[in-house]
This record gives structure tokens, sequence and C-alpha cells, in this order.
DNA sequence: GTTGAGCGTT
């Protein structure tokens, strides 16, 4: 449902950009509706327009949930070391998915040399988070203990 | 292809 405001907005946008392509040599009318069209359609991609407010307001949080891995104040990052180098996103994923909810993985490497670093974190679900830390902590994974901790930098606090 | 204490990226 678009508003028709915006709608004739985009026509003159349209408007504007077949003019001015056919300013630019363009004597087909049609390639130049048809490019202004284009150019409308991306400005209304990239511009953001201004939102009406319609009479019926259901989703309070519908631009929140744009990000799925977003962090919420109901999830906890937890900062996962002494990790193998041959495990990858995927297991540490599935391996902290048996404890909880996992949200998302990220496993830093060396940005120089692409290596891995051996250390990562996990967002989870703060609910299972400390159940998830008390079971995989100091947990032997590949050969190696793990070391599950609550993450020292939290961007947003999920825990006071 | 290697190494082994630690707290990170759009």
């Amino acid at each position: 449902m678009k508003s028709p405001v915006n709608f004739a907005l985009i026509i003159c946008i349209a408007v504007l950009g077949a003019i001015i392509v056919n300013l630019m040599g363009v004597s087909s009318p049609a390639i130049a509706f048809a490019a202004g069209a284009i150019v409308s359609g991306l400005a209304c991609l990239y511009l953001p327009l201004p939102d009406f407010k319609p009479a019926t307001q259901d989703a309070p949080a519908s631009h929140n949930a744009n990000n799925d891995e977003e962090e919420s104040p109901q999830s906890k990052t937890l900062y996962v070391g002494n990790l193998p180098y041959r495990a990858n996103e995927n297991d540490v994923r599935t391996l902290f998915s048996e404890h909880g909810e996992v949200f998302a993985v990220r496993l830093m490497k060396d940005k120089r040399t692409g290596k891995r670093r051996g250390f990562g974190f996990v967002v989870m679900a703060a609910a299972h988070a400390e159940d998830a830390i008390n079971a995989l902590n100091n947990n032997v994974y590949g050969e190696r203990t793990l070391k599950v901790r609550e993450a020292n930098e939290p961007k947003k606090q999920a825990n006071s």
C-alpha cells in the first residue's frame, strides 16, 4: 500500500528524468520515460521518503525487526576463546545451538593475513546464555578446551 | 601447510 503522495512524487521524478534524458540527446520519448522511471525507482530506494502515519498503527517494531542479526536486549554476546583453527562459524553455531537459540556467530580472523585468530563471539538468547557458558566453558571441543565467557564490551547493555 | 594468549566487526 503506497501513499498516493509518494506515487505522485514518483511520477514527478519520472517526468523530470524523462526531460533530463531527453535533453541528453535521446530523441525517443519512450526510452527517455523508461530511463526516468528507472531513475525514479532508484531514487525511491535510496532517498527515504517521509513516512505518513496511517490510521492503523499495528506494527510498532516494524523498523526494528529489519535486521535479524541485530542484538536485542534479550540477547547476550558471548566470548569464545581457545577455539580450534579447524572450527568454523557453522560448527560453533551448531555447538551453541544445543544449549540455546543462537542469533549470530562471528569468528574473528586476522584481516592482514586472513588466518583465524582462534576466538570469536556468539550472540544467543540471554536466558540460555548462562547455561551455555556453564555447559560449554572448559569443555573439550576439537581437542581444545573452550573458554566461553560473557563479552567484555557489550555494545547493547544486555544485562545490568 | 605453521601458531595458542586473548576480547571483535559493519
